[in-house]
RNA sequence: GGCCCGGUCGCCUAGUGGUCCAGGGCGCUUCCCUUUCAAGGAAGAGGUCAGGGGUUCGAAUCCCCUCCGGGCUACCA
């Protein structure tokens, strides 16, 4: 039997952060056992329905390198992929249910169920649907179906306890009387979550469940419907949440969780990738650094947690740095494109990157660091130039430095080196005393790319041009 | 409140009865390298394995209780 997995997500928002790591664990599983992937839209809610929500699903999912073989735009045997175009199976669903007596119809308004839950919270019962409709006689209820608004419920059995062996949680049960006789479809026609998955993981063969944690406390509703369906349960896993900081589940309060964001934050999806998968699943070694294709290789449902995992953005920062240290330089030419204006010399750009490449965090970095190359337009302040030592001596540096520079030849690092070297040796300061000034006057900024590399890509005559400017700003401040 | 799940350094985690006075990584500190910042190298701080009881010659690992945390509790997913 090949395996057939979906992730499902609800196009309520941009792409989340914890439904990606749930999408990659399907994804793993599913190109390593050469099966086939689904993506599933779910989108019976239209009251929460955001536009443009699909798109971001496509582009996010694109570009974390995610790729599935069915779904609303590639098709597949059990089109169509998106649930609200499905309406008439589920209706179908209902109507055998309710045919073979284990749903019925329920013409409660909300007011009353909010009521009845409001009386029974008030009475610190459990709250839950009193049942009040499944006394109607069902031919008296299939005559006000016709023109009154109505629903379907599950006739939940009285007593007994229904349970799975979750593939990640293990055993558990469920006390049937805690569960309430659940809304299958919902007086507008669209089923509610719950009978829409039953259906369609049933119709499109699904083989293996794998889902959020967060969806465990409905599990023992789909097995019921699955029951009254006479249909057999796959094998279901639940996969811990992604947690904030305060140890509750990733949100948009607890700052970015759009992959979109990370993207254009300057993330690499090899580092997205790599590091959410050690979210709540660890190879059983020391090893930490994995493509997707190891990944596939090498991810095991045995090894997933149960324990939720709290996003670490120092740790993703750092697998960043990783793999952006990996990059060739075409590659990272290529990524770095979209992050650096359409007006800066590619060559110069090129020449400098091997020097950032091992300083950066995140690709929007290298625009900061090398932007004096591409700039004339320095802002800097006298008080940068003299941070280390007094303005007479600083002054004192930058003219020998001009002198010697304006005469070294050939106009590369080991030369330049030399220049710095001998006016720290005839001033008698260190010598990052006399190249901290240097770099500002040539760099604006204290921290950057070695400098003498850095004077080499920016030619003899721009880097005396800008020294002079810098004495001159000294004059001024004097 | 009810049901369910979870609990190893600040964080991600290894560990499935002895080789664990608990290992790796991130972060942090110090040092080396060094013309800044990184990267790299070395060292270090950091854990009463939530707590308490058992079982056992022996427990982070098995059992029980407690505590703490979380998820769910809709005609949301």
């Amino acid at each position: 039997m090949t395996v057939r997995v979906r992730f499902a997500p609800s196009p309520t928002g941009s792409l989340h952060i914890g439904s990606v790591r749930t999408t990659l664990y399907n994804y793993f599983f599913a190109r390593q056992n050469k099966g086939t992937l689904i993506l599933r839209i779910e989108d019976t809610d239209q009251d929460r329905l955001v536009p443009g929500a699909i798109d971001s699903i496509y582009d996010g999912l694109r570009w974390m390198g995610v790729t599935w073989d069915e779904g609303p735009r590639e098709g597949g045997p059990h089109a169509p992929y998106v649930q609200s175009e499905r309406l008439p199976r589920y209706q179908q669903g209902a109507r055998d249910l309710v045919a073979s007596g284990a749903a019925y119809l329920c013409f409660c308004s909300k007011e009353r169920l909010a009521a009845v839950r409001a009386q029974q919270a008030a009475r610190k019962e459990i709250t839950r649907y009193d049942r009040l409709c499944r006394a109607i006689d069902p031919s008296e209820a299939a005559e006000r179906a016709a023109g009154e608004p109505h629903v379907v419920r599950l006739k939940v059995p009285d007593a007994g306890t229904i349970g799975v062996d979750d593939q990640v949680y293990g055993r558990i049960d469920w006390p049937v009387e805690t569960i309430e006789d659940q809304v299958l479809l919902k007086s507008d026609g669209f089923p509610t979550y719950h009978l829409a998955v039953v259906v369609d993981d049933h119709a499109m063969e699904i083989t293996h469940i794998f889902r959020g944690e967060d969806w465990l406390p409905s599990t023992p509703k789909h097995l019921l419907i699955y029951q009254a369906f006479g249909w057999t349960v796959p094998p279901i896993a639940h996969f811990p949440n992604v947690l904030g900081p305060d140890s509750k589940k990733l949100a948009k309060r607890h700052g970015a969780t759009k992959v979109e964001q990370f993207r254009t934050d300057g993330y690499l999806p090899e580092a997205m990738v790599n590091y959410l998968a050690l979210i709540g699943w660890a190879p059983g070694t020391e090893d930490e650094v994995f493509s997707a294709s190891d990944l596939i290789e090498r991810w095991k449902i045995e090894q997933v947690h149960k324990a939720g995992g709290k996003w670490d953005r120092d740790r993703l920062d750092w697998f960043n740095g990783v793999w952006i240290r990996r990059l060739s330089l075409d590659e990272l030419m290529r990524r770095l494109d979209p992050f650096i204006p359409a007006d800066w010399d590619r060559a110069v750009l090129r020449r400098a990157l091997p020097h950032v490449q091992e300083r950066m965090k995140t690709l929007v970095e290298a625009r900061d660091q090398l932007e004096f190359l591409f700039t004339d337009e320095l802002r800097y302040g006298a008080a940068d130039l003299v941070r280390k030592k007094d303005a007479d001596g600083t002054r004192d540096v930058l003219d020998r430095a001009l002198a010697a520079l304006g005469a070294a030849r050939p106009f590369e690092p080991p030369v330049i080196d030399a220049v710095v070297r001998r006016v720290a040796d005839e001033m008698g300061w260190k010598v990052g005393e006399v190249a901290m000034p240097l770099r500002v006057a040539v760099t604006g900024r204290t921290v950057g790319p070695p400098l003498n590399d850095s004077m080499e890509i920016l030619g003899a005559e721009r880097t005396l041009a800008r020294i002079e400017q810098g004495r001159r700003l000294l004059d001024g401040a004097a």
